[in-house]
DNA sequence: CGTGTTTGACCCGCGC
DNA sequence: GCGCGGGTCAAACACG
């Protein structure tokens, strides 16, 4: 139930987790969130930044790591004899008798200690004094009952650790009750008329005499395995598993509201039992979609991953050709999307994804897929292809763009759950309405790569922000200073996240996940490259698509 | 020569 | 059954 959402945070928190561990550098798949990451993020978010090393203990103490906080646990209560060669803290001090320098090593810990006792510098002379004897005693004793107090800290926060685990389990399950209880307390589909401004003609069109309105494919899962919610797949799956494939159009409350540029397919796959199951999730998965509206004068905005175009079709009702794309970034890989310009402003760019990602992702295009992976499961997992997906529009819709609701929509009039973000207006207003002084001309227009930063940057929080509400309220706090630092050194950057952030900054809660979400889409690029590889992608040679960034 | 785009043909679903 | 429209395929072509 939570596939997709916080593997954004969960990559970026686990960076966290690394600089603290010394974690060798590792790949983290998109599409495998786990759990257990996502407990790692509660207990990494600063709040907790040492009950992690309660579950690290072994690796913190052979890293050694130079974090003085980490062997506070690895350290056993009974270690501190003389002979304890396992005491880091005696250990110290023997090698320091012998003249040696402290050991850069995880021993640091104890020069921390040695900090609370009297007179530090008494050990180096000690000779044959006496006096320095009971000081040394009095320094063991000190130490071991710092030792117990670290360890009855210990015990707290992991009392502490195992309470909020518990909160957020039960949070976890609150949530899912009151999905059910939200999707059985429905009694009609009037609402998702509400969803789309001006759908309403289409759908009605599609009840008929139906009476009971067809909650359209948004539990057409089939048998598709992806989703855990079984008991809600049966619930609803006499009348729901429906083909109604209405040629509705996608809907949109832009403020050109009657504009229908969405990505609607006529042919829908349907699920037979002679599917394989993996046949049967990935045409699960392809059925959600995610509709990005964009002010963008290039032909394609970068969202990090590579496509080939595979096709182009004029679309009725609007002039501007459709172009087919397909991500080549892995063999195989189900992911298609769809470019069309607006029929009545051709400065916005209508991107439909389409699919997972069955393959690792630069950063830079983890945003874009995880929020697409995430509105995709949200869509079509059990919990959320109840009718929840339907009756809470604003659910998904604050889930996806948390920042601004109102441009996160849901097509659930049409035949496969689209969700739309309108980024066209009011979610970076100042990104579009004043033209980067690096690009004065309508042509190339703003940087689709800036802009599609800052597309990511939004994609990437919504993640974030949902991870948040879902497993911990709070993120480090080590992160802004990132961003500071990678917007000083990429100015076209600076002005996109100034941008991004000027449009977020109104909701204090999303600062930290903000922070996060642009230090690590920077971090994870060459920014001085990708703020100018695709400029140069006008409509003429726009053949060469590699819209990939920062490798 | 490899890679990617172009573009007409083809397939499929749907409505009449 | 036929036409329409959306989506995909694949041969031809362009480019580095």
């Amino acid at each position: 139930m939570e596939k997709g959402w916080g593997l954004t945070l969960d990559n970026s928190d686990i960076d966290r987790v690394g600089f603290f561990l010394n974690k060798p550098a590792g790949g983290f798949s998109l599409n495998t969130p786990r759990l257990n990451q996502s407990k790692g993020n509660m207990f990494s978010g600063g709040q907790f930044p040492v009950s992690l090393n309660s579950f690290r203990e072994d690796q913190a103490a052979a890293h050694a790591s130079p974090v003085g906080e980490v062997d506070f646990f690895s350290k056993k209560p009974n270690d501190h004899h003389h002979s304890g060669a396992k005491s880091g803290a005696l250990v110290v001090k023997k090698e320091r008798s012998t003249g040696e320098a402290a050991p850069v090593n995880g021993f640091n810990v104890n020069t921390g200690l040695h900090l609370l006792t009297a007179n530090t510098g008494s050990d180096q002379s000690t000779v044959d004094d006496g006096t320095t004897e009971d000081n040394a005693k009095n320094e063991l004793a000190q130490l071991q009952v710092e030792l117990e107090r670290m360890n009855a800290e210990n015990q707290r926060l992991k009392g502490m650790l195992s309470q909020v685990s518990n909160n957020y389990s039960a949070l976890q399950m609150h949530i899912v009750t009151l999905m059910q209880q939200q999707q059985n307390s429905r009694t009609d589909g009037s609402q998702e008329h509400e969803i789309n401004a001006e759908g309403k003609t289409e759908s009605k069109k599609r009840e008929g005499g139906g009476g009971s309105m067809v909650p359209r494919q948004f539990l057409d899962l089939g048998p598709s395995g992806a989703t855990a919610d079984t008991d809600e797949q049966t619930q609803s799956s006499s009348e729901e598993r429906t083909h109604s494939e209405s040629p509705v159009r996608t809907m949109e409350l832009s403020k050109n509201g009657s504009e229908s540029e969405g990505w609607i397919p006529s042919k829908v796959p349907k699920l037979n039992d002679s599917k394989t199951a993996d046949q049967a999730t990935e045409a699960t998965m392809r059925k959600a979609r995610v509709s990005v509206r964009a002010r963008s004068e290039a032909p394609m905005i970068t969202d990090g991953c590579q496509w080939r175009k595979y096709g182009q079709k004029m679309a009725k009702g609007n002039p501007c050709p459709r172009a087919y794309y397909r991500c080549t970034m892995a063999v195989g890989c189900p992911v298609r999307k769809q470019v069309q310009r607006c029929a009545e402003d051709r400065t916005i760019l209508i991107t439909t994804y389409e699919g997972n990602h069955n393959h690792p992702l630069p950063p830079a295009a983890m945003a874009m897929a995880s929020t697409t992976s995430a509105a995709a499961s949200m869509l079509l997992s059990g919990s959320m292809s109840s009718a929840d997906g339907i009756m809470n529009p604003n659910l998904l819709a604050r889930a996806i763009l948390p920042c601004s609701s109102s441009v996160a929509t849901i097509s659930a009039s049409a035949p496969f759950p689209t969700v739309t973000l309108d980024l066209t207006h009011s979610t970076n207003p100042l990104q579009f309405q004043r033209p980067p002084p690096q690009f004065p001309v309508p042509f190339p227009g703003p940087p689709p790569q800036v802009f599609g930063q800052a597309l990511y940057n939004q994609s990437k929080f919504s993640g974030l922000q949902l991870s948040q509400d879902m497993e911990l309220n709070q993120l480090g706090h080590h992160a802004p200073t990132l961003q500071l630092h990678q917007q000083q050194n990429n100015p076209s950057y600076a002005d996109t996240l100034s941008a991004a952030t000027a449009a977020i900054t109104t909701d204090p809660n999303f600062t930290a996940a903000l922070a996060a979400a642009i230090s690590s889409i920077i971090g994870g690029t060459h920014p001085t490259n990708s703020s100018n590889n695709n400029n140069n992608s006008s409509n003429s040679n726009s053949q060469k698509t590699s819209s990939f960034q920062g490798t």
